[in-house]
RNA sequence: GGUAGCGUGGCCGAGGGGCUAGGCGGAGGUCUGCAAAACCUCUUACAGCGGUUCGAAUCCGCUCGCUACCUCCA
């Protein structure tokens, strides 16, 4: 049996936490334990939801491409992320919707965890190996904290539980992520309420004891209550994964405080670091400008798949979207604009239509170009060492365009397919399958046609009043019983013209 | 203010001391009944000013501009 591909190409990766591009290196190879930081499902998914899916879906396949066997955790946020963090005040995101809509938290929870997934299913993302959510692992929550209690990093003030982020900085480097340095954050943090309670400002809560017209609350040592936004991280990625184990992802967002956080929290209750590898991908702004609620630029995802919205000039197919993501490097930001959206439309179109055209290519052995035949095979073992260079996306897609080429330059025979080897010629096949399909998720639309649908049948109704005009009633009678006959009903009115009704 | 990072051709975006992506758009051509598609050619840029170097878009310094995080958001 062959080696894994991972021996052949092996993978490197910017790891966060030293800010350099390492060999990743497996804690047991071929497992591999990969980590995300859902989202807080209170809201409709929207475009950076989009690309953190995408992207760490294309990393997920990648790595299984590679031959390593992954267990690709990716959490669902339903409980504990409060409007006002540092304050530890606010109210829950979830059970403020709830509130607002007047409905149980849990039902805010259910619709948008749906939402979520259905967005995520259009644009082709795989769904992860196991799907946790925060309320489902409270008594998980509960044991970290009374570990983390347990070793002399937590405090607990009238039943509630804050971190100790003093004691802890006085052995571990606080804010090796995000380059942050405590004391200047406490100088340049402002005031705000209950801080009282906090030995330090930046301690963060634990577990927070639930006043009485809290909804989400939980049986705790410490009465009633719910846990804190960072610890559902750690207990999820500790009970599915390990104490350490391999890659942590989220958005650069995400970064302070929360992945700090997580890393004081695993030193804490293990005193281990939860993981090796920290990948950060980057935001997607509008006109330069980060997407957030406060701002309202956000798109949603149906927003642009529909176009429904007064920024975008016409709607976007999931994949058109996820190939607009992909084009980019993952670490780099992502500008939204029709112009780009455009664009990526077209582009996507050319490299499928490539694909569907190697399909139809039969090769017959000639004399050999062995010019040719290296130049292909050179751009296919491309492939794989782009993507091996910290998962360059970018940078394989211009790889499959320059394959893409010379598929054309074979079927219109401008380029003599007999000079390649059939070796070279079932890599070149494969590779270009294996790539679009298989690590970057491409395939083309089953989506929405509806506006193609209607431009058929608008011209079907046009030759057929050409025919009627005719006196051609044979024909005009054949397009509209057909066109019965697939749902659809023709009707001509008295004013002359003809409109329809779909049937089914 | 502190921290991290960015400024690349008409637009989007890789790269990151000499080999100088790719896509979209634009121009010309081949093919074609006309188109379209495809293919070929052209469209050669790295914010500004200094410095290091035989050589800088790439390294260093300064200036200007932008973004993110420090508050909700991927």
């Amino acid at each position: 049996m062959d080696p894994a591909l991972y021996t052949k190409y092996p993978l490197s990766v910017v790891n966060s936490l030293t800010r350099q591009k390492e060999l990743f290196e497996p804690i047991n190879p071929p497992l591999v334990g990969m980590y995300l930081c859902g989202p807080t499902v209170y809201g409709d998914p929207h475009l950076g939801h989009a690309r953190s899916a995408v992207n760490f879906d294309v990393i997920f396949r990648y790595l299984a491409f590679l031959g390593y066997k992954v267990r690709y955790v990716r959490n669902v946020t339903d409980v504990g992320h409060l409007e006002d963090e540092v304050a530890g005040a606010g109210e829950d995101k979830v059970s403020k919707k709830a509130r607002l809509e007047k409905v149980e938290p849990m039902e805010i929870v259910q619709l948008y965890t749906y939402r979520y997934r259905d967005a995520l299913r259009q644009l082709n993302v795989l769904p992860p190996s196991i799907e946790p959510s925060a309320t489902g692992h409270i008594i998980e929550q509960i044991e970290i904290i009374q570990s983390i209690l347990k070793h002399g990093y937590a405090y607990e003030v009238n039943d509630s539980i804050y971190f100790d982020l003093g004691k802890y900085a006085q052995e571990q480097e606080y804010g090796q992520i995000s380059g942050k340095v405590l004391e200047d954050l406490q100088s340049g943090s402002r005031q705000t309420e209950g801080l009282d309670e906090k030995r330090n400002p930046h301690d963060f809560a634990l577990w927070k004891k639930a006043s009485p017209e809290h909804i989400m609350r939980w049986n705790s040592p410490w009465g009633e209550g719910f846990p804190g936004w960072h610890l559902e991280c750690t207990a999820m990625s500790t009970k599915y994964l390990g104490e350490t184990f391999d890659i942590h992802g989220g958005g650069l967002d995400l970064q302070f405080p929360h992945h700090e956080a997580e890393v004081a929290q695993s030193y804490g209750a293990f005193h281990n670091h939860p993981a090796n590898y920290w990948i950060h991908h980057n935001l997607i702004t509008i006109d330069g400008q980060k997407m957030s609620k406060s701002k309202g630029n956000f798109i949603t995802l149906e927003q642009l798949f529909t176009g429904d919205h007064s920024l975008l000039v016409q709607a976007y197919s999931p994949a058109t979207i996820r190939f607009f993501i992909l084009q980019a490097h993952y670490r780099s930001p992502v500008d939204f604009s029709n112009e780009a959206l455009q664009a990526a439309e077209k582009g996507l179109t050319r490299l499928l239509s490539a694909q569907e055209t190697l399909g139809k290519l039969d090769h017959q052995p000639g004399t050999l170009d062995e010019k040719l035949d290296k130049e292909i095979n050179q751009l296919c073992e491309r492939c794989y060492r782009e993507m091996s260079d910290d998962f360059n996306t970018a940078k394989l897609i211009a790889v499959l365009f320059d394959l893409g080429s010379k598929i054309n330059g074979f079927y219109h025979q401008q380029l003599n397919l007999t000079v390649i080897s059939v070796e070279t010629f079932q890599h070149l096949k494969q590779t270009f399958q294996d790539f679009i399909s298989g690590v970057l998720g491409l395939q083309a639309e089953a989506g929405d046609d509806t506006q193609q649908k209607e431009g058929l049948i608008e011209l079907l109704i046009s030759i057929r009043n050409q025919a009627r005009a005719n006196k051609d009633f044979a024909t005009s009678d054949q397009i509209r019983d057909q066109l019965k006959e697939l749902g659809v009903q023709l009707k001509d009115e008295k004013s002359g013209s003809t409109t329809y009704s779909l049937t089914n």
